[in-house]
DNA sequence: CCGGACGCCTGTCGGC
DNA sequence: TGCCGACAGGCGTCCG
């Protein structure tokens, strides 16, 4: 489900509500996601302050005095708080998919829902950067480290489409599905072209289009396509902002020939043929 | 090292 | 209506 835009959005709602609140207790109901959960998370977290809930790429960094909470919400997870005055704690009867619950001192709960169970949770004590899922990430899309010249000097010689390249979180982060297509089409590059066969020119045009995209993602509280609901319960806008993603045979909005749909890098692909070379 | 395929899961949708 | 395959917003691992 979520690329960047919609961990972000996440992260917003969530922050406001977790900061400053108290661990009292952790139920996991399903410990077998894309990874165990830690059998000694609940224990480890009970009792703990949650300070900021930070992100890193696709991953959400709930940071403790003890240690950090990573939540990585894969292709279907979700996150929402249930108030506390919901007569009582967690009162809400769990879901098939709520697989895990987080219960905080002024009785709300923070409540993990993922039906595919690609997501995971993981329990770190050093520094979150260190840990083996995060520490080969390439920079976040704002960070003044991507840009045109990082795009282009990493990928000479490389004979992978650009479009794989975009989308490798050793390149940039957060860049997935939806906004790989949708960076490409307003850089007006073809995503199956070698990455290696791109200049220099247009790989700063695809930089900027990253961050564009993703801003204005940001700003639309993200994308919505089947399930996607910000932790409050509210679905993303940008999806009636979409230029390509999902639109086979729809007119482009550049010249108004018809779009095409292809499989590249093992993902469904969209783009203008005539626009993008 | 690189590039591509695979697998982990459930839900949904289109075609027959 | 029912069945079946294809596909879905991610990503670590394996193999050639």
């Amino acid at each position: 489900m979520p690329e960047l835009p919609e961990v972000e959005t996440t992260r917003r709602g969530l922050a406001p509500l977790l900061e400053g609140r108290r661990v009292t207790g952790m139920t996991v109901r399903q410990a077998r996601l894309r990874w165990p959960v830690p059998a000694g998370l609940p224990d480890a977290i009970t009792g703990q302050t949650i300070r900021a809930v930070d992100r890193r790429a696709k991953y959400l960094l709930f940071r403790t005095p003890a240690g950090t909470l990573i939540l990585h919400l894969g292709m279907s997870g979700s996150l929402r708080v249930i108030p506390g005055q919901q007569a009582g704690a967690c009162a809400v009867p769990p879901g098939r998919h709520d697989h895990v619950d987080l219960r905080l001192a002024d009785g709300s709960c923070l409540r993990y829902t993922d039906p595919r169970r690609f997501g995971s949770l993981h329990w770190c004590t050093g520094e979150p950067e260190a840990h083996w899922l995060l520490h080969r990430l390439g920079p976040e899309p704002f960070d003044t480290a991507f840009d045109g010249d990082r795009l282009h000097r990493l990928s000479r010689g490389r004979r992978t489409s650009v479009k794989a390249f975009i989308m490798d979180s050793g390149i940039v982060v957060g860049v997935g599905n939806i906004y790989a297509s949708e960076s490409l089409f307003r850089a007006g590059i073809h995503p199956g072209r070698p990455a290696g066969r791109v200049g220099l020119g247009r790989y700063r045009r695809l930089a900027n289009a990253v961050r564009e995209v993703l801003a204005e993602a940001i700003a639309a509280g993200g994308t919505t396509l089947r399930d996607f609901t910000a932790s409050d319960g509210r679905p993303g806008y940008f999806a009636q902002t979409l230029n390509v993603y999902g639109r086979a045979g729809e007119p482009c909005p550049g010249c108004g020939r018809s779009i095409r749909q292809r499989r590249i890098a093992q993902r469904s692909t969209w783009y203008c043929p005539f626009c993008q070379r």
